[in-house]
DNA sequence: GCGAGATTTCAACATTTACTGAAATCTCAG
DNA sequence: CTGAGATTTCAGTAAATGTTGAAATCTCGC
């Protein structure tokens, strides 16, 4: 499609990372963080080195405020941290460079913000029509539905305790995560799977 | 906190259907699916019955355009159903209701939608620099930079190339995701893990 | 093949979410 | 301490996203 003779020098790494910056900007949009939060976390990622704020607003072209909070959220996810130059007033921020733990931190962000909650609710949930199903008593059409309700809520539950904790063994000391799924990879492989 | 005395019978369901419905939007919004559609499959999956159109609106108060574009698209998931009543006219929707194939069939869209083009794009991406590394002549600070780059991207692709392959196993045939985890569970567990 | 009843589409609108920029606050070298 | 330089905050505004409702389209029993 793009016939324009690929850049060399400089100018394709310069290009890989914007594109790389793009490609994971539109990826966090489409799982709920900012774009520009993304794409921040990119561009401190990909480039591998300290940037301070200004650097950082003048390569994505945003507003101080913005690269501020941004900054923030990321120190606040835990895949971000500053880190001062002596002799220098700024500061300056660098990314979590190993994939491996910066997905841990990721997926432990989540699930302490989103799913702890949400197990949460389900158990209240659940308790709203827990004492209807166990009792004998006339079997009403309403005691079905209940019934019927109590078990899909409690599959749902089941689902989520599973959840946390797969996450839990996934997000523990150093190294698990990726033992993990190479351990399954490896047993899935010595099946002989399809393509 | 809520100190009213507890609903019970049909009055204790529907809270329940309604705290379900908007816990359940509430987590949609935080993964990037829309409030409501996400509402809409909860209710379908609570109630546990096929609902009509109208049925939909007037539950979740959305209009008709609304509702309709969001069964179109859960339908889209694969993780709702049309199904005729014959001596009526009208379509009703059933929500996949098995939990296990429920999220199955999320992450094989998601996966679809999202990681596999994130993942051609960081193959086209690490194309761009890729000549550069590998022969010799001058060391120039260029080099290095450019070869750092091209590390961070592979393991960028390992990671996601891992979660490609994971989520195949995850998606495939019944059951496979449930004892996955399972399997998992049970061999971390008997090593008398912490709490 | 007609048409009543049902669904889909989409331009206009509403709501939510994100961003800006300047003022307030913080901080550290001198 | 002081204050120059840096960061944070936040009210106002811009952009993106989601929703409506009515017209266009589809569909199926007759």
């Amino acid at each position: 499609m793009d016939t324009r003779p690929k850049a060399v020098g400089p100018e394709a790494l310069r290009e890989a990372q914007d594109r790389f910056i793009a490609v994971w900007g539109q990826m966090g949009s489409a799982w709920g963080i900012s774009r520009t939060m993304a794409e921040v976390h990119a561009l401190l990622f990909i480039s591998g080195q300290p940037l301070c704020t200004d650097e950082v607003m003048e390569r994505l072209q945003i507003s101080r405020g913005n690269a501020s909070m941004s900054l923030r959220a990321l120190q606040d996810w835990g895949i971000v941290v500053r880190a001062h130059k002596r002799g220098d007033r700024k500061e300056y921020y660098t990314a979590e460079q190993e994939v491996w733990a910066l997905f841990r931190a990721i997926v432990r962000e989540r699930i302490k913000r989103e799913v702890d909650p949400l197990l949460a609710s389900l158990y209240e949930i659940r308790d709203l029509t827990a004492g209807i199903t166990p009792d004998a008593g006339p079997a009403t059409e309403m005691k079905a539905l209940t019934s019927a309700h109590n078990k899909r809520l409690d599959e749902m539950l089941d689902f989520f305790r599973t959840v946390e904790s797969l996450s839990q063994r996934f997000v523990s000391p150093a190294g698990r995560g990726l033992q993990i799924a190479a351990s399954l990879l490896r047993r899935e492989d010595s099946r002989g799977g399809v393509s």
